[in-house]
Formats: structure tokens, C-alpha cells, sequence
RNA sequence: GUCCGGGUGGCGGAAUCGGCAGACGCGCUAGCUUGAGGUGCUAGUGCCCGUUUUAGGGCAUGGGGGUUCAAGUCCCCCCUCGGACACCA
């Protein structure tokens, strides 16, 4: 309100943001500058996309920000004469819109369409240029019934499939969870803590592609912030290292462990089995230590997660009476249970080295077990407690002694094998993907129970399985996915036998819905495949993806597992689907996030209202590095308003008619222009968009000066200047860079307006200052052609009165010449 | 604990190769414009010392060391902030 008062009407050359947002935005409809699908169109083609959002309430600052950033990139791939795709769609299933649902009693589907409706409008209004013609929604049957045929190739490729195992459970949100959706043992939605759950569930063989997914990252180095290629391999977690086979004292059975360190095999004091495997359950039975061990794992079973996560936890564990063999020098190793050793991970099963791991080490020190050092080093384990991992030459080991530590697993693999006794293994942390979900408002699973049959996936011809009518269901969580209960949807008859059977009651999980819906982008309304293969060579792999870090495992890790199926299913050429990656960082304020809780939320709307959709973008575009978070508290829309204004009236000042002969004009001005494109451009295609935008301003400051005390506005090069203004900030405020392109006497669009070429003879100073050091410090500066010889410009630099005497009567050490930079002159 | 990033004025941040540290902006100060200003414009603004008119000098990119004619940039050690992972054998 306060800007109807200070709203300065009166001036000409003033701008009314509101007039021109409400003018420009249905003109930007007709003329649809980024329309990307006319079939002739030749312009080469780049693929833009930003991650589609939500749809929970309206657009947040977060969203302005990534928005922004991707606005600039595709806007200036199409000043650069590119076919640009750039769309937007909804992640429009999940929890939260059935949450909605439940608390107004209606279907999720209503509260979802309605935010999409919001969200799309401020889109608009924001002028993001988005491709309107390419929208999809994924809770649309005509898209998730893609995800049910992907399911059905994934199912027959033996990619899908259910296991019966103790899943993640979220006691709050009554549904199972993917290992990557718990976070420090915390359920990722809503922060419950996870519990275990043992179910029967679908899983999508994600492990298969562990190898693939860690060694083509190769190709994104460089492409892809080296963070998030980082915590991918982490979460892969390749390991290298050995199977070893130990045999059971008094059973008919052997043990195999995987260890990545081998070599210390003769330093092994103790063996330990994870508490809740089925193999700690059989080794401890007929030793008379059943009982001990059956409360031991009563006790574990009782331990939440985060509790099992705290650091500094206690080792604990029970001996089950029975002791190991090992293989290279036949020493009993005591076997206890513990639940230190994952039960899901290698084996289950460990030989203990306590001198060389410091977790083995604890338990030895709580359980008074004998250290045995097999590496040399400084420092005595079993003295300091400090398990040592360093290199060293190997003792205590026979035939290993004196070996290096790479050497020495070398030789230790070669003798496991000659033995029968073991051979090189890799393990990974990765584990397979859980798709299932108790839920209602998800991807039913295309999967038909039979009591005769078994599992029968639905036909081909029969997809897409769409949801039941939400209404009369129970959609509160309860456990069971509330599909269960729909009798008319869940009861069917069996494709195979015709018997009584039921559909699959649970929903996939979201994440397999973007998984692949930047391949729909192509064709969103094709009715026979997910995308057109002609049209996927066209466009893919995605040139440009922008989105927060906050998908760095999950979304990003599951597209590309995605993309190799795709490729190995021979549909598309590509095995990675986005090339170059940009995470945007958050908007805080004061320091942290912004939430209505802390009350320091900033709303989007009321943002815009106040300061106008050009200056809010061009804030998050100025503010900073694109990966650095934005802090509101230190930034100035209202400075950028004032500067939207300066540029503007640029464009009121010029008087040479459009089509001008540029070449007529003030040539410093030119070259101030010339050289402000040539970095503009520099900066925008190595995302530092903010550096764009200070070049923008230094060129708006320097036609300012040269109309107005200066060549004056009637000098070609002011239009040339101005339009050059235009241009580089319609990537940023497209609002008033078509306001002054209009002004200018053009047609709209800006948007359409080529990126002016860069003459490089512009870009050529005539003369250059260069400094004159003594000894490293500044003594003169001087004026000098930027292709000056080394020996002119010693000479000119010794002739110099104040160098020549301080110079006098000595002789100097050196003379460093750097034509056209500087000289340094050492005396000594 | 492990692995990644960072640390530059009062603030956000610039700085292809090692070559003028602090671009651009915010804020601040003074002045002009204005009935008025939260507008516009002009000038100034890293820190310290010095300068009656006449002026220059020193110190500065978290700290310390090193390489170099020359270091924000390269090397070593340390401090510190942020993020990710966290019993993965």
C-alpha cells in the first residue's frame, strides 16, 4: 500500500511495474516465445530443465530463486538462436496431498489440482519461460500409466520383485520407507523415528546397476557439482576386498566374511556374527549359551535406530560358545554376537582384527579379547586403544612378513585362493530400491495375486490400472494400503486362470515418478509409448538441469539407474540423462531456513507486490554465487528497483531511429558495450550469473555518463549501448527489458531478439595501463599499445624520471618484463 | 570419527595464466534537487599513521611457515565455519 503513495506518476520516465506486468503478460501469451515444438524449426536444439515442483500451497521463495536461475540459462540459450525446451510439470502424488485430503474429506485429487492451478498462475506471473504446450501432471493416468509399464519391463527383465525382508517403517505415516528416504534414522517426511518392520515388498534391483552408476559418473565430472557426485559414491560404497572362508569347531559348516583387509588375517583374535542374522541364531544353537544369547537379542531388537546410531555407543555382544578356524594357521577364534555387524551387509559375519580396527578393538578392550599387531607402526593399539590402519611393513603374519600393505593383500588373496579358502570380492553399501507404499495417492502396481497362479502382472493392453474413486474410502493410515479395502477395485479375476484374485493393494513410491518424466516432456500426450523415440534423440540427454542439492542421492541417483535400463531396454542411445547439473542454494533469512514456525518466512506474493517481479529476480539472480545460499536479510530488491529504473530511462534518452549504423558511433561506448556482451555472455555460460548482471550495470553507468556528458543521446552508439541493455537483462527482469525494447521502437519479443555478435576488433584496447614496479612495489604507472615488445617496453619503463633515479648507480638483478602488464625492476 | 566445501571491507560479493586486491551492488557520510522524501543526481567510503596551503607512507584476503622478482591464487602445518555420511568390516 505504501507504494500507491510514493508512487511517482507523475514522472514520464518512471515505470509503474504493476501496469507493466498487467500489459506484457497476455501479449507474452499470443506471441508464445518459447514455444519449442514446431517440427520446422532448425535452430539447434538445447534442453533446459528445472525440477518440477510439488504442489503444496503456492510457489515459496525457494521456487523464485531456482526458477530464476534456470529463466536466465534458457533465456539465454534462445538469444543465442537455440530451439529451446524448457517445460514444467507437477510431482503431483504423495503424502502430503493425501494428508490434505484426509483432514477436508475429499479426494486428493481435488487439493492437488487446485495448488497446480495456483502454482501455474504465479509461474506466469513470474514470467518464467516455460513451454506451455509440454505440461504433464503425473497423478494424470495418462502418465502413471507409464510408470506401470515401466514397472511391467522392469518386472520382466527381472528388475522388479518381492522379497520378504525388515523394512524401513515409519510408525507415523503408516508406510514402509526406501533406505534413502531415512535420514539419521529419522523418517525424511516427517521425522519420526524408523522402526523395523519385517514385509513382503517390491523392489526395483537397483544393485545390478551399482557398478554402472559409480564408474559412468566419470562423464559427469566437471559437468555435475563435484559434492553430489561425492555423496553418490558414498552411498554406492564400493568396496574392494576378499571373501574368506572359516569352518565351525564341531559343525559341518563353514563361514564366509568379506574384509577389505585381508592381510590381517593372522591378526585376527576374535570372530563376530551380526546379532539378528539367522546364522547368529544357528551358531548358537546346542552350545548351552541359547538362552544368554535369545536375551541378548531381545535386547537389540528393543533398540531403536537412532539409538543404534548414537557415536559413542557401547560395544556390546554375548559368546556363543562355538569358535571359528582360521584358515591360514588353524587358531580357534571365539565367536560372539553382536549387533555391530549388520546383518544386510557383506555377509553378516566378520573376522575380528582388533590392533587394525578400531570398532574391533572396542569390543576387544570390553570383552578383555587379546590384540594381536600384524602391521608395524609407532603406536601400540593395545595400549592407546587407537586401532592403527596405517601402511607398514607386515610382522606376525608367516609367509606376509615384511610385506607392504598392498603387497601383503595380494599374496594373502593368492594363497585364499590356492586353498580353496577365499578369492576378491567387492561389496557396496547400495542396497536394492523398496518401490512399495501403503498409501493411497500413488502409482497402483500393476500386479494381480492369485492363489493359483501366484503373482501375474496385469497386460499391457489392460494399463493404465487407475485409482479407484477416493471417495468412501478410509485413506486415514492404518498400515495397509487403503486400496485394500476397495473391494470393486481390489477383487479381480486372474489374467492367467480366470480364479478369484486380487489386485496388489500398495502404490509405488514417488520417486519412480520422476524417475523418467523429463522423457515425457517430448511427447506428453502420446498415447502408445512413454516418449517418441525420434523425438528422444531429438532432445535428450537434458543439455541443462537445474534443481536443489537436496536430491542429490535419491532423485538423481534413481534417473540415472532409470536411463540404464532405458538404454539396455534399446530405447534410448544415452546412459546418462542429465549433462550438466546446477544445485541452486536455499533463501534464509537471518542465518536459517525460513518456516512460519521460526517466523521469518518471507511470502513470494508478497515479495512481488512490494518490490515487482523484475526486481525480486533480478535479487536472486545478483545476490551471489547460484550455489550459495541467499540470505534476505542482506539483500536489497529495492536496490534493484532503482537500478531497473536507471536502465530504463536509458531507453527513453536515445534518439537515433532503429536500424542506425552502429559503426558510426562513439567507439569507447562501443567498446564498453562490446566488451560488457563478451563477459556477459562469458559469465552466464559458467554460472556466474551475478557477474552478468554487474557487467550490465556498469554498462547502463557508462551510456548514462556518455548521454549525459558525453557523445550524447544522439550517438549511434547510445542505441547500440541501450539495446545491447536490453538484451542482456531481459535473461534477468524480462518486464522492463521489453518495456525498453519497445521503447527502442521494436516489436516485442525481446525474448526473440539475437544475442549481438561480439566484434573482436571492439574488444581491442588501443592502450593499456601497465605498472612499473621496484623491487615488487608500484612506482609508475603507464599508458602502452597492448602489443608493445618486451624490449620497447624495458626501455620505456627505465626512461621513466622517478625510476631511472631511483635506478641510478645501481646495477639491477633483474628486470621481469610482462608486455603488456608490468615490469619489475629488483635492485636487491 | 570419515569425506567434501568454504574463510576477502560495516554487509552481499568480484578478481582466465601467480602480475594494480576489493569490480558491481547494499549500507554509510556530505552536498545538490524537492513543499516534503523511502525519489533522482554529484562526490566520498578497506584499515592505520601523516599532511597549516604543499604528501606521502605503512598494513591488509582466518593464523603460521615455504616456493617466487611477484601469492587471495601454488606447497606444508594449524585454527575455524558449513555440509554430507556415520558401527558398511
Amino acid at each position: 500500500m505504501t507504494e500507491q503513495v510514493f508512487n511517482d506518476s507523475a514522472d514520464p520516465n518512471a515505470m509503474d511495474f504493476n501496469a507493466i506486468q498487467e500489459k506484457w503478460l497476455p501479449i507474452w501469451d499470443e506471441l508464445a516465445p518459447f514455444r519449442s515444438g514446431n517440427p520446422d524449426d532448425l535452430r539447434p536444439k538445447k534442453y533446459v530443465l528445472d525440477m518440477f515442483p510439488y504442489p503444496s500451497g503456492d510457489l515459496h521463495m525457494g521456487h523464485a530463486e531456482a526458477y530464476a536461475l534456470g529463466d536466465v540459462i534458457a533465456r539465454y540459450w534462445a538469444h543465442k538462436g537455440f530451439n529451446v525446451m524448457h517445460p514444467i510439470g507437477w510431482d503431483a502424488f504423495g503424502l502430503p496431498a493425501e494428508n490434505a485430503a484426509i483432514k477436508r474429506n475429499e479426494s486428493p485429487a481435488i487439493w492437488t489440482y487446485e495448488n497446480i492451478a495456483v502454482q501455474k498462475a504465479s509461474m506466469r506471473r513470474y514470467a518464467c519461460s516455460f513451454d506451455w504446450d509440454r505440461v504433464l501432471n503425473t497423478c494424470d493416468p495418462q502418465y502413471y500409466k507409464w510408470n506401470q509399464w515401466f514397472f511391467l519391463q522392469m518386472y520382466k527383465r527381472g528388475l522388479a520383485y518381492r522379497k520378504d525382508s525388515a523394512v524401513n517403517w515409519c510408525p507415523s505415516c503408516q508406510t514402509v520407507l526406501a533406505n534413502e528416504q531415512v535420514v539419521a534414522g529419522l523418517c525424511e517426511r516427517c521425522d519420526s523415528p524408523v522402526t523395523k518392520k519385517k514385509l513382503n515388498q517390491w523392489y526395483f534391483k537397483i544393485t545390478d546397476y551399482a557398478d554402472r552408476l559409480l564408474d559412468d559418473m566419470k562423464s559427469l565430472e566437471g559437468q555435475w557439482p563435484e559434492k553430489v557426485l561425492q555423496m553418490q559414491r558414498n552411498w554406492i560404497g564400493r568396496s574392494q576386498g576378499a571373501e574368506v572362508t572359516f569352518d565351525i569347531e564341531g559343525l559341518d559348516k563353514s563361514v564366509v566374511v568379506y574384509t577389505t583387509r585381508p592381510d590381517t588375517l593372522f591378526g585376527a583374535t576374535f570372530f563376530v556374527v551380526a546379532a539378528d542374522s539367522e546364522l547368529a541364531a544357528e551358531l548358537s544353537k546346542g552350545t548351552g549359551a541359547e538362552a544368554e544369547f535369545e536375551k541378548y537379542l531381545e535386547m537389540v531388537k528393543a533398540t531403536s535406530d537412532i539409538d543404534r546410531l548414537a557415536t559413542d555407543r557401547p560395544k556390546t555382544g554375548v559368546f556363543l560358545n562355538r569358535y571359528a578356524i582360521n584358515p591360514v594357521n588353524g587358531e580357534k577364534l571365539p565367536i560372539w554376537a553382536s549387533d555391530y555387524v549388520l546383518a544386510d551387509y557383506g555377509t553378516g559375519a566378520i573376522m575380528a582384527v582388533p590392533a587394525h580396527d578400531q570398532r574391533d578393538l572396542d569390543f576387544a578392550k570390553a570383552f578383555n579379547i587379546p590384540v594381536r599387531v600384524v602391521v608395524q607402526s609407532d603406536t601400540d593399539p593395545a595400549q592407546t586403544f587407537v586401532a592403527t590402519a596405517d601402511d607398514g611393513p607386515h610382522v606376525n603374519s608367516g609367509p606376509l612378513d615384511g610385506l607392504n600393505k598392498a603387497d601383503a593383500i595380494a599374496k594373502m588373496i593368492s594363497i585364499l585362493e590356492k586353498d580353496g579358502r577365499g578369492k576378491p570380492a567387492k561389496n557396496y553399501r547400495l542396497r536394492d530400491w523398496l518401490i512399495s507404499r501403503q498409501r493411497f495417492w500413488g502409482t497402483p502396481i500393476p500386479i494381480i495375486h492369485c492363489e493359483k497362479c501366484g503373482e501375474v502382472p496385469v497386460e499391457e493392453s489392460q494399463l493404465p490400472v487407475q485409482l479407484p474413486d477416493a471417495a468412501g474410502l478410509d485413506l486415514a493410515p492404518k498400515g495397509t494400503s487403503p486400496l485394500g479395502a476397495a473391494s470393486d477395485w481390489v477383487n479381480v479375476s486372474c489374467p492367467s486362470c480366470g480364479g478369484a484374485a486380487k489386485r496388489d493393494a500398495d502404490t509405488m513410491d514417488t520417486f519412480v515418478d520422476s524417475s523418467w518424466y523429463y522423457m515425457r516432456y517430448l511427447n506428453p500426450q502420446l498415447e502408445d509409448a512413454p516418449f517418441d523415440p525420434k523425438q528422444a534423440e531429438e532432445w535428450l540427454p537434458i543439455d541443462q538441469y537445474v534443481g536443489g542439492v537436496t536430491h542429490a542421492i535419491l532423485h538423481l541417483l534413481y534417473s540415472r539407474f532409470f536411463t540404464k535400463v532405458m538404454y539396455d531396454m534399446g530405447m534410448v542411445k544415452f546412459t546418462e540423462p542429465f549433462t550438466r547439473l546446477l544445485n541452486q542454494g536455499m533463501v534464509v533469512m537471518d542465518g536459517s531456513a525460513m518456516s512460519k514456525s521460526r517466523g521469518n518466512l518471507v511470502k513470494l506474493g508478497d515479495a512481488l507486490n512490494e518490490h515487482g517481479v523484475d526486481a525480486i529476480r533480478l535479487t536472486m539472480v545478483f545476490a551471489g554465487p547460484p550455489e550459495d545460499d541467499i540470505d534476505w536479510a542482506d539483500v536489497s530488491p529495492s536496490g534493484s528497483k532503482k537500478f531497473l529504473g536507471r536502465a530504463f530511462r536509458l531507453a527513453g534518452d536515445v534518439s537515433t531511429p532503429v536500424g542506425v549504423d552502429f559503426k558510426t558511433g562513439d567507439k569507447a561506448l562501443r567498446k564498453a558495450t562490446h566488451r560488457a556482451l563478451n563477459d556477459a555472455q562469458l559469465a552466464v555460460e559458467t554460472y556466474r550469473f551475478n557477474v552478468a548482471v554487474a557487467r550490465t550495470m556498469e554498462l547502463v553507468n557508462v551510456t548514462r555518463k556518455s548521454i549525459d556528458s558525453g557523445c550524447g543521446p544522439a550517438d549511434p552508439a547510445v542505441r547500440e549501448a541501450t539495446e545491447a541493455v536490453a538484451i542482456m537483462l531481459s535473461l534477468v527482469s524480462p518486464f522492463t527489458a521489453e518495456e525498453m525494447w519497445e521503447k527502442l521502437g521494436h516489436k516485442p519479443s525481446v525474448a526473440l531478439a539475437p544475442w549481438p555478435d561480439v566484434d573482436p576488433a571492439l574488444l581491442v584496447e588501443d592502450e593499456v595501463e601497465a605498472i612499473v614496479q621496484i623491487n615488487g612495489k608500484i612506482k609508475e604507472r603507464i599508458m602502452v599499445s597492448p602489443n608493445i615488445s618486451e624490449n620497447d617496453f624495458k626501455e620505456m619503463a627505465l626512461a621513466l624520471p622517478s625510476v631511472a633515479g631511483e635506478i641510478s648507480g645501481k646495477t639491477p638483478k633483474a628486470i621481469i618484463v610482462r608486455p603488456p602488464k608490468l615490469v619489475n625492476i629488483v635492485l636487491g
